[in-house]
RNA sequence: GCGGACGUGGCGAAACGGUAGACGCAGCAGACUUAAAAUCUGCUUCCCCUCGGGGAGUGCGGGUUCGAAACCCGCCGUCCGCACCA
């Protein structure tokens, strides 16, 4: 059937493999360990996947956008090193060998060789040589050595803490990993449990952490500013509350507040259920006991579902009022008061704060009032169901009387400081990381637990410390814990029988880290010098928004220590970041309430859809996230075998700025299909007929060719430097659009035109840039070692502008004018108009207006 | 509650304070075909019209400016983050 009737196609199913195999003999991709020479280094990175089975779109538009820049770059003369990896560590593995009784190794294995099969018929410009996986124990290995280095240089400690536990998975959760009160990846509600927990000291690193964020200038505004919440900087004061009566040991009490100055407007203190003060009054009363247990049961999560409602117990202690001689006031314990923030006790000031009145007014407590609002009269100001929070002017408060806000609180500081009952301090809402998990598929904490010695770190000669393979998944909680001998060992110092540490390390320390090991992913020590300093920072970092806070602040510590320990000359890791939008794709909702598969519905052309096999209508919702619950995912292999890969790349990039949602649509697959197809067949349908390459001087149609060629040049450049993409994209559809309107316009004109579309689509389009290039230039070597080309500002310079022509701000007419044409030239043409003489109507004009190369606006 | 981002045709979107809607998707009309596919051409913000044009228009209401989608003030809406944070 194939004749030659059959026009003539694209056939990138054979074109893409082998371009691909062009660009891996030539070594196109690899940079050595350390940049050489006078390139400027550049360092592109896709945050690394964990590898779950497939690749799904959220990769594809995620490593396509990282290999634009790779190939941008590398052909701006950059030394680009743009690796590849696995966050191969992780439950999903453990799940598997529960559920399948799949080894986790072999099941991570197993995923990380087909889903590099699949990234590798994305054509990547990635270096795969320093591909590696954070369970391999080369990798890890060289984790448990920094981790010694990190106890050696104090960032380590271990504390018995209240952890939250999974139930389900039977695991700790750091506070960032539950959300909501439920446990991040199994949705169980959280419980409390005390653990003896290994933490990494992230909080020494608070301030600097926060400042620091002010000079990443190429980081999205957004990351930052949920970053700085998260460290959460709060300046206040500490005050110690005498007790007037000690209890269990205890004389005091300290709370912290960010309001010193309301102190005289205190009613009561409150601790939380957690607090030692609540404990011991526990002790003394069964009411408060059974109070404490209550809000316990509660928990967290629930008291966030029912959050309004304040309640409290009255210990019976009283706490003396550290300005007010002889006042004493309550101590209440309150499941408002939470023990993770601050000292988990406040002085309860309800003129001033909502919560403190909220519990005031329903426990019956006093509310003098302290604050003066601006103009208001002390004589009839009164507090009612709202709490004044603004600033303002105090007053019932003694030797503070008189005095606005902010000098209340200097005031109100140095006296607390003077009679030794507080201090000015600054509070951080962040905590020091737990990193221990009751995990098999970790990296085990490379420590021994000796009685007579203590904790003991495991020599360097005897890491890394490995995973056993024999493990037994049958029985709940971590099989390291039950493994029969693996845990069994002497003691480096005494010798005399020890344990291992069972707990491995939370998967977010893998990749804390990765990024710098990429530099030298093989050698003997965690990092190399001259390779991680060489290559760091990281100057463009692609990723998803999920990752804002967990994965970048931690990384941000892990580099800080590194650096204060000397292992690289950095202290950020990430120079520029861009965090990239999902990809969505309608969800088909039958009437019975089935998810149906894109492939099962008939959508019509008004987007309303019927059931293909009932005829019966379904319900269509647009912009859904992909999942497998809603059936709404479409697997990248299957796009690669319809269309190719370069068609999947060129549709991600061309449907919406990158930054935003895009929802994955049938038609603008095909669209982008169509495109490349007609790009193959310009070329094509050419090469044969053009001259060889070299300019001669052009007229006419050739030269508005050559103008549009090194205008889409320039454009193409500035559009893919801001991350435009889309951008990009569009202006070489206008640019195809030219080159065919040009119809036979002079052959070197034409052979440029079509030689810059080739080279211009390199970085969104690899293979057919090259197929194109091997048209246009047979033999001449690969588009991937071709530098960027340079827009000649001569050739693309205009010789006539067209003006607007406003009278009043309306536009009324255009005018085509030379460039450079004078004012006087310009207005006359302007006034002459018929459009703009009847605006004007006869009035005389006011003043004149032009902006060169811009517009003409007339006011009368 | 606090903080932030964003509102432009039927849809995705462009637009140094200077011709709003480039480019694409969908749609309509036509060409080529026995037909379809593929491909190509034209039209496509809304309203009015004497076919020359005219009016309105970037969530709403004001303001600054010769000129505002963009800058300022105030609303409304959507989304995101944090959330009894003392």
């Amino acid at each position: 059937m194939n004749d030659a009737a059959t026009p003539a196609r694209y056939d990138f199913a054979s074109a893409e493999p082998r371009w691909q195999h062009a660009w891996e003999d030539a070594r196109c991709f690899s940079v050595p360990d350390v940049p050489y020479g006078s390139r400027p280094k550049y360092y592109v990175l896709e945050m690394f996947p964990y590898p779950s089975g497939k690749i799904h779109m959220g990769h594809v538009r995620n490593y396509t956008l990282g290999d634009v820049v790779a190939r941008y770059k590398r052909a701006r003369g950059f030394q680009v090193l743009h690796p590849m990896g696995w966050d191969a560590f992780g439950l999903p593995a453990e799940n598997a060998a529960r559920e399948r009784g799949v080894h986790p190794a072999a099941w991570t294995y197993q995923n990380i060789d087909t889903m590099r099969a699949e990234l590798k018929r994305m054509g990547l410009s990635l270096e795969w040589e320093r591909e590696f996986a954070t369970c391999d124990p080369s990798y890890y290995g060289q984790q448990q050595k920094l981790f010694l280095d990190f106890l050696r240089a104090g960032l380590v400690e271990r504390k018995e803490s209240a952890v939250n536990w999974d139930p389900v998975d039977h695991t700790v959760l750091a506070n960032e990993q539950v959300i909501d009160g439920r446990g991040w990846r199994s949705g169980a509600l959280v419980e409390k449990k005390r653990l003896s927990q290994w933490f990494l000291s992230i909080t020494r690193f608070a301030p600097e952490l926060l400042e620091a964020l002010d000079g990443l200038d190429r980081w999205p505004e957004r990351v930052k500013l949920m970053q700085a919440n998260w460290i959460g900087r709060s300046e206040g004061a500490r005050v110690r509350f005498a007790l007037t009566e000690p209890v269990a040991g205890m004389e005091q009490v300290e709370v912290f507040t960010t309001r010193p100055d309301t102190l005289f407007g205190m009613s009561f203190l409150a601790v939380a259920a957690d607090h030692p003060l609540a404990t011991a009054a526990a002790g003394r009363s069964p009411e408060v006991a059974a109070f404490i247990t209550e809000v316990r049961s509660l928990g967290t999560s629930e008291a966030a579902i029912e959050q309004a409602e304040k309640r409290g117990i009255d210990t019976g202690l009283r706490v003396a009022h550290p300005f007010i001689e002889g006042a004493s006031y309550p101590v209440w314990i309150a499941n408002f008061v939470l023990m993770e923030y601050g000292t988990g006790a406040i002085f309860g000031c309800p003129s001033g704060d909502q919560r403190d009145l909220d519990f005031a007014r329903k426990y019956g407590l006093p509310v003098p009032p302290v604050i003066l609002p601006p103009g208001e009269d002390p004589a009839t100001f009164a507090i009612g169901d709202t709490a004044y929070t603004e600033d303002g002017t105090l007053y019932n408060s003694g030797f503070l009387d008189g005095l606005g806000t902010a000098e209340g609180k200097r005031a109100a500081i140095a006296a607390l400081e003077k009679i030794g009952a507080g201090t000015g301090v600054v509070n951080w809402r962040l905590r020091d990381w737990g990193v221990s998990r009751q995990r098999y598929w970790g990296c085990p904490i490379p420590v021994i637990h000796c009685e007579a010695c203590g904790v003991v770190p495991v020599p360097d000669d005897q890491l890394p410390v490995t995973l056993p393979e024999d493990v037994d998944f049958s029985k709940p909680g971590n099989p390291l814990d039950h493994h029969p001998v693996w845990k069994h060992v002497g003691c480096p110092q005494c010798g005399k029988p020890a344990q291992r540490e069972t707990d491995t390390f939370d998967t977010f320390v893998d990749s804390s880290w990765y990024f710098a090991r990429f530099t030298a992913p093989k050698a003997g020590t965690p990092l190399v010098p001259a390779a991680v300093n060489g290559w760091l920072p990281v100057d463009q970092y692609i990723g998803g928004i999920e990752h804002a806070i967990l994965h970048l602040l931690y990384s941000r510590f892990f580099t800080r220590a590194l650096h204060s320990m000397g292992y690289v000359g950095v202290a950020e890791p990430f120079a520029g970041l861009f965090t990239q939008g999902m990809v969505q794709h309608a969800s088909y909702k039958a009437r019975d309430g089935r998810w149906l598969a894109p492939d099962e519905v008939e959508v019509a052309a008004d987007g309303s859809a019927t059931d293909k096999a009932s005829g019966l209508p379904v319900t269509v919702s647009r912009n859904d996230k992909m999942s497998k619950s809603k059936r709404n995912t479409i697997d990248p292999g299957a796009i690669i075998d319809q269309y190719g890969a370069d068609t999947a790349r060129w549709f991600i990039l061309s449907d919406n700025p990158p930054d935003r949602d895009m929802e994955w649509t049938a038609a603008g697959v095909a669209g982008a299909s169509r495109f490349s197809q007609r790009l193959w067949r310009l070329v094509n349908g050419a090469a044969a007929t053009l001259p060889p390459p070299g300019t001669e001087p052009a007229e006419g149609a050739a030269r508005d060719l050559r103008r549009a060629t090194h205008r889409t040049i320039a454009a193409v450049t500035e559009a893919l430097e801001s991350f435009a993409f889309n951008v990009a994209v569009a202006r070489i559809h206008e640019f195809a659009n030219a080159i065919e309107a040009a119809g036979e316009a002079d052959g070197a004109a034409r052979r440029e035109a079509l030689e810059a579309a080739a080279r211009l689509i390199s970085p969104m389009m690899p293979h057919l840039a090259e197929e194109l290039w091997s048209l246009l230039r047979p033999g001449a070597g690969l588009v991937a070692g071709l530098p960027w080309l340079e827009s000649d500002a001569e050739l693309a310079k205009a010789d006539s502008v067209t003006l607007a022509v406003q009278v009043l701000g309306k536009l009324r007419s255009t005018i085509e004018v030379p460039v450079g044409a004078d004012e006087a030239t310009v207005f006359a043409a302007a006034e002459a108009e018929e459009n703009v003489q009847r605006a004007i109507a006869g009035r005389p004009i006011r003043k004149r207006i032009h902006v060169p190369g811009r517009i003409v606006n007339f006011v009368v």
